[in-house]
DNA sequence: CCTCTACTTAGATGATTATCGAAATATCGA
DNA sequence: TCGATATTTCGATAATCATCTAAGTAGAGG
């Protein structure tokens, strides 16, 4: 794995909210921006902003169905990642 | 392991060097800041500043041996972070 | 078309933080 | 005790970034 984007996932999991939105991705097989803000206190802005660096890091895939916006986590990213921290 | 050691564990790693620092005090039983400061372009400060972020995190214990502070990896610290991680 | 809903983008603000130089502290060796 | 070296603390500065509101874009259904 690139170092680039080991060091973006590592940025993308710092911050306690989006950690909590990954988290909430990886529960299930794809998950809806609307659902994600139904549940939690989080602006539509805010939303966008912590998706984008999710997916910048490649740590998540983005799927547009209609109005709707579905996120989903690349698993196999996060296995090289994980990998990689092994490797420490 | 708690929240809070978790999510700070993270912002230590979120920082390249400071990844670089643990990354280097991993590959050994134990190393001098002064090592340290011989290998790497960094002032003392910026080192003292980064290593008590780590310390803090818990990831690292600090020996002081006369002038010389000497740092280690928490390995099992590091492991249940590894372990609660690939919980995600 | 018009409007509602879902999301994105732009711009601003405030908080956090990485970094450094300088001063402080502590230990060692002469 | 003096001077050199190692580390920490302080204060300042600049960069990054989380957050919001408001405005923009776009699809769905009347």
């Amino acid at each position: 794995m690139e170092s680039q984007q080991f060091h973006r996932i590592s940025k993308a999991l710092a911050e306690p909210r989006r950690y909590e939105l990954l988290s909430r991705i990886a529960k299930c097989r794809e998950l809806a921006c609307s659902d994600v803000r139904s549940e939690l206190p989080i602006t539509a802005a805010t939303l966008s902003h912590h998706l984008k660096e999710l997916v910048n890091a490649g740590l998540v895939e983005m799927r547009k169905e209609g109005q709707f916006a579905h996120m989903k986590l690349r698993r196999n990213v996060w296995r090289k990642y994980l990998s990689q921290l092994g490797k420490l």
